[in-house]
DNA sequence: TACAACCTGTGTGTTACACACAGGTCAAGG
DNA sequence: CCTTGACCTGTGTGTAACACACAGGTTGTA
């Protein structure tokens, strides 16, 4: 039997997500001591895992909790993983996207304001420098 | 004098948010009806055009209020600014790198997928697909 | 037996909202 | 004058995935 801190050794992740992972019930203690502290099987070290390779792959806790409660009844998860992974693909691809814009963004505003001193601010502005920024008036929501 | 919702359709931003920027402070009414709706001056419609700028460009909503803060003083933040964007840069490019390795992953993992039937989960394995991915053994941390 | 190092469970804080809820306000209609 | 309905109000709580802090328990050494 392991306790906390030895399972999060044999499973290479931080005693204290550990401890998460415990609290919202994506695993479970297979013992306990008297004295309160939780007890674990080597199983439960395979298992999580499979929660560090799920994560790795994208998943969030809640989609692996699904996933491994589908297991223990039995059924199979991998439609579901499929469908899930492809979903994150898309969403995924969203995101980078939107990122790369702010970079672009952050990186335009910084060299346009190479060229501009500080200012102090008075009651019209707070900060010419954000102020100044392309696309400040006229917002294109042409999207959604 | 305008109430939330007519200031939140002056600064083109949705009611609800204009609500939680009240919440944590990020902007205060200017009067109070008896009945406890807030009100605003056109300023403030300005002061909240000026945090949807500064959300466009990156900037934390903890870090807007810091430098409005700063403005009320009579206090430049221009050089907090400049200090933050190029660090925002930094930390985002790290993310976008991170986030395109995951989309790798997953692309290789659907592909790899392709060839493999559903599996029925049986004690030793929740998912086959999940735990049949590259890299699932030998974790390289060489990094930090 | 005293002490220090470490480990335990758990409460709270984090970011930027989204949703829900009970009640208040306003214009139209009877 | 009263009601109905639509809309608006402030506020409590939930979200994701931890990170940190805290008071107390355990273990090894002297």
């Amino acid at each position: 039997m392991l306790t906390v801190n030895e399972l999060a050794l044999e499973s290479d992740t931080p005693a204290h997500v550990v401890r998460y992972y415990l609290r919202i019930g994506l695993i479970q203690p297979a013992a306990q001591q008297e004295n309160g502290y939780r007890l674990f099987t080597s199983n439960d070290a395979a298992r999580l895992r499979f929660i560090r390779m799920a994560k790795h792959l994208g998943f969030t806790l809640n989609e692996i909790k699904q996933i491994t409660q589908h297991a223990e009844l039995g059924e199979s998860p991998c439609d579901d993983v499929r469908k899930i992974v492809q979903h994150r693909i898309h969403e995924n691809r969203a995101k980078i996207e939107e990122m790369m814009k702010l970079q672009e963004r952050m990186e335009q505003a910084l060299e346009q304001w190479d060229l501009m001193p500080d200012g102090i601010p008075d009651g019209n502005s707070v900060c010419h420098l954000i102020e100044s920024v392309e696309g400040s008036e006229g917002h294109c929501h042409t999207e959604t």
